[in-house]
DNA sequence: CTGAAAGCGCTTACAG
DNA sequence: CTGAAAGCGCTTACAG
């Protein structure tokens, strides 16, 4: 809001258009319900004085904003990048607004988010996984506002979800690393707190491993916020480990990233020494030498097809269908047998 | 806004308070004003009716929304991820919220989606670059809220702005470029038409020419979206002229990432063929092989002073410093004298 | 320290 | 097709 005096309101338009605020307000919302003579004076008044509705006081009014808000938990890296163009995109051809905020993945900060942008009146809500609190969870149920969760399907979450089964996923990939005779799988997660996404991740390369008959002590798992440098820490801390991995599975593209920096700063060679494996298949994965093996996720079906489910509980008002995507593996030069072979 | 019936209003409390709707308003907004024992019966039954402010009737009653929006051109690369984080937590710890959209570098949508924060009530602005149509000038102006244009300096603009020096940063690794004894420049450029940093580079480029007594058509620009794969075609395009460049100067380290591929899929050999270079040092520029020269611009310096200036603009109206912030050249891997010596 | 009341700028039944 | 009027949920001088 501004405290500029000048902004004109729609009573000045009515006034100098020597017509009634509603009539007014009528030809903006719903022309045709305004005889073609009155509406066309109106118009010109309207772009003559410059008028642009006060937004709070339409919403107030009208009991909605055509906003959509989406909090994710970082702009940092592309993870979520391409598969919100998609969704901004649908969105606004259907008239809405996107507004993003980001949490920094932290718990707090999310919901400090989300109570943001409801009170700004956003007309539903995008947000990513569905670990939340109790909180989190009754604030949006008693506001009534439509959420919709994304990047991760779960049959009986607390919101209706459009994503991928994250753990079938990482698991398909896994057992494309052991079909290969890895025995030794050294894990760079994202942190699991907090995150169920990253926590699915790690449970499918379990059950790969429980599948293929190896002990659980085959895998060691080291957590770490996403991040380049991160990923090359923690690939520096397993290969440094008396039992070396013979093959790195990461969380993600950006750990991948820095998983194959480090490699190359130590002076180990992928995949000859070791495998180094993704999830994503982010634009990144194509610059990496080695090319990245990956979990291929299907972002902008995924941001498309979470508008056409959102914008489908805040116009008719349903209770949202989950749906699942599929994804699949893209096997690449930075995954090998043990040994390079 | 939701039109569920059961969300409390101010009435509600202040019913069950026993007080009026004002004190419950002064609870909430300048608790210092009310005696600590109706304080404290008012802020339990706020918290018992979970009863949350109405955000559109608080901005139109009260004229101001504690919210800051942000327009950037794209979200799908890091260009700008950092320094917006960088400019969120600032905001943040002054008790605004960010909010933000992106554009896709096209000009219309970026005024839809002014029009759209400031209608929402944004308290200020921050926009990337000064290119900008009149209409978008005049409204900005008439609406009276504060913006500031960051990631490029410019004096005289319309809009304050805290940013860095496109033309001399790039002027500046031109100069080292040339030093090596290069004479046959390939650039790939962005879209130069809506973006005066894209523009301002090129020109810097020029301008090192110009001062090193080279004739201007020792440069070859190819301009191109922001993309790894667009970078990579461009390159291409480059080195299968009939003068081929001896060295690739790229508009940003996105384009340059593209340029190291497609060098690599053509069997060209970076630096020994042909150098590259890109420009903003983000995360990306240190994973690439050979690591990428390029300018080092502070993106969290900038994000963080660009806050501090919008702040003062929005809180006590000031009219904004422009502030310049310095860049400087990275030289790393993909840069050496022509031959690869 | 607190309340009554006006006002913020719109939308939308309800009449006509 | 159009207008008068109530109402959306708050804030803030103005009194007391």
């Amino acid at each position: 809001m501004t405290s500029n005096r000048s902004v004109p309101t729609l009573y000045d338009v009515a006034k100098t258009a020597g017509v009634s605020t509603a009539t007014v307000s009528r030809c903006l919302n719903s022309p045709e319900q305004v005889v073609e003579h009155t509406r066309k004076r109106v118009l010109e008044v309207v772009h003559q004085l410059g008028y642009t509705p006060n937004f709070g006081a339409r919403a107030m009014a009208a009991k909605r904003t055509y906003t959509i808000g989406a909090v994710i938990p970082t702009m940092e890296n592309a993870i979520f990048a391409r598969g919100l163009q998609a969704f901004q995109e649908e969105l606004r051809a259907r008239g809405y607004t996107l507004l993003v905020s980001s949490s920094a993945y932290d718990p707090q900060i999310e919901e400090e988010q989300i109570r943001a942008l409801i009170a700004r009146g956003a007309d539903g809500l995008l947000l990513i996984g569905h670990d939340r609190t109790e909180t989190v969870a009754e604030y949006l149920e008693k506001q009534g506002t439509p959420a919709l969760a994304a990047w991760s399907f779960e049959e009986k979450g607390a919101l209706p979800s459009v994503g991928f089964d994250n753990r079938r996923a990482m698991q398909a990939l896994a057992e494309e690393v052991l079909a290969l005779g890895h025995q030794r799988i050294g894990v760079i997660s994202g942190i699991t707190s907090g995150n169920d996404r990253a926590r699915r991740r790690v449970e499918g390369i379990r059950d790969a491993v429980a599948g293929a008959g190896l002990a659980e002590n085959c895998v060691t798992v080291v957590e770490t916020p996403y991040d380049i440098a991160n990923g090359a820490d923690a690939f520096a801390t397993l290969m440094h480990a008396a039992d070396r991995p013979t093959a790195v599975m990461c969380g993600n593209d950006v750990l991948a990233a820095g998983a194959l920096k480090a490699a190359r700063e130590m002076g180990v060679c992928v995949p000859h020494d070791v495998s180094v494996t993704g999830f994503d298949d982010i634009e990144l994965a194509g610059i990496l030498s080695p090319s990245l093996t990956t979990v291929h996720v299907p972002h902008r079906e995924m941001g498309r097809k979470a508008a056409q489910a959102l914008m489908s509980m805040v116009q008719h008002g349903t209770s949202g269908k989950t749906a699942l995507l599929e994804t699949h593996v893209c096997l690449r030069g930075s995954l090998a047998a043990p040994g390079g072979l």
